[in-house]
DNA sequence: GTTGAGCGTT
């Protein structure tokens, strides 16, 4: 079966790249952005028309213009202009240069495959640009790594895309995250909201890419997480806490099935990001108000100034079982009808450690096994199975995490 | 079936 391929390009005037179509004549979202990180759509320009015209995406496929793919060059859309127009000032950015956080830092690199090097990792990231550390972590005695690393960029920029893509080293799946000793170092007048909503009522068939397809409409989504086993729930990360705080209190359809979009809440065991200390700076303004009201507001933090009185810990924690009680009050019936969406989208890859990899921790066998790349083919999806997981020894046990929203 | 893994010997 011959392979098709798409034109796809930057700009419109750059030099496409070609992007193979699934067998069907459409492609996958994913496959596009797997080249153009980031990328929420295509666009083209009409031959009739002369002007541009959006490609239809449903649920992360990319059908075909009238006249098939053609010779023409579409381009990528990207999140990013939406959200301009959306948002006249970018008050969010506004903010981050006056914070003078545009330093880069070290990024932990999460799910990296045993076998990659130090130099695999350079060679990649080299892609973003100019890379001044990796490194990848191992294990005093053995010297097998420990499946993460880091690496720091020159410029700010290309950390930027980094942490908002996910990345193929070594045919797996890899987060870039700030690492935990560097998260919530915002100034402390920060209003702290959390860029992280939680999404309640999930059924089983909503994967990684359908929730990052279906949030990147709202804006850049730089992570997702699904919980496994199977737990109907889900966890999605914005780059920008003013779209995930105006999302949240929404129901929204995802494959025909609604969903409950709330704020996630501080992960078990984190102590410096929990409740308490937001309560403490912004008195979590925006957890009130239910809706989208938040968006235009200005994000210069909370609604209720203090002043001179201060709460004590007591008070906090009765103000924040009244917020939590409020949302107690909101359960649902979940009715989980499945519409069905004719055809696989792409196989479901979580964050998670599972397929490919397998390792024990006593003897020093990893797998060479070059795990396959579960991306858009949607026939070989490796989900579960192989699962082992191990805390590589006693090494770090209980190390009472609870890790930066 | 509505709250998540994994975080840096130097």
């Amino acid at each position: 079966m011959a392979e098709v391929y798409i034109r796809v390009a930057e700009e419109e005037n750059e030099e496409p790249m070609e992007i193979p179509s699934e067998d069907d004549g459409t492609v996958l979202l994913s496959t596009v952005a797997a080249q153009f990180p980031g990328a929420c759509g295509l666009r083209f320009r009409s031959p009739v028309s002369q002007c541009m015209r959006g490609v239809r995406l449903v649920e992360g496929i990319l059908h075909a213009p009238e006249n098939g793919w053609g010779n023409i060059v579409f381009v990528v859309n990207y999140p990013k202009d939406n959200k301009r127009k959306m948002d006249e000032i970018d008050a969010s950015s506004a903010v981050k240069m006056k914070r003078g956080d545009m330093k880069t830092s070290d990024l932990i690199v999460l799910g990296l495959p045993w076998k990659t090097s130090e130099q695999d990792l350079k060679d990649y990231f080299s892609t973003f640009g100019e890379v001044i550390m990796v490194q990848v972590k191992r294990d005093a005695k053995t010297g097998n790594s420990k499946g993460f690393g880091f690496v720091r960029f020159t410029e700010y920029e290309s950390q930027e895309k980094v942490i908002s893509q996910r990345h193929m080293i070594d045919g797996r799946w890899c987060d870039c995250k700030l690492p935990n000793s560097k998260v919530n170092m915002q100034g402390p007048d920060e209003p702290l909201r959390s860029r992280k909503v939680f999404v309640g009522r999930c059924t089983e068939d909503m994967t990684t890419d359908d929730l990052r397809q279906f949030f990147m409409q709202y804006g850049e989504v730089t992570d997702v997480f699904i919980p496994k086993p199977f737990r109907a729930f889900a966890f999605v990360t914005f780059g920008d806490d003013q779209v995930a705080q105006s999302l949240c209190g929404e129901d929204l359809i995802i494959k025909g099935v609604s969903v409950h979009i709330s704020n996630a809440e501080p992960k078990h065991g984190n102590r410096q990001y929990d409740r308490t200390t937001r309560f403490g700076n912004g008195f979590g303004a925006q957890a009130f108000s239910g809706s989208r009201s938040g968006l235009g507001s200005s994000s210069n933090s909370s609604l209720a100034n203090f002043g001179s009185f201060s709460l004590n810990p007591a008070m906090m924690a009765a103000a924040q079982a009244a917020l939590q009680s409020s949302w107690g009050m909101m359960g649902m019936l979940a009715n989980q009808q499945q519409t069905s969406t004719s055809g696989t989208t792409s196989s479901g890859t979580s964050s998670s450690r599972d397929q490919g990899q397998s390792f024990s921790t006593g003897n020093s066998n990893y797998g060479t096994s070059s795990a396959s790349l579960g991306w858009g083919t949607g026939s070989n999806s490796t989900t579960g199975t192989s699962g082992f997981s191990s805390g590589f020894g006693s090494s770090m046990e209980s190390k009472s995490s609870g890790w930066g929203m």
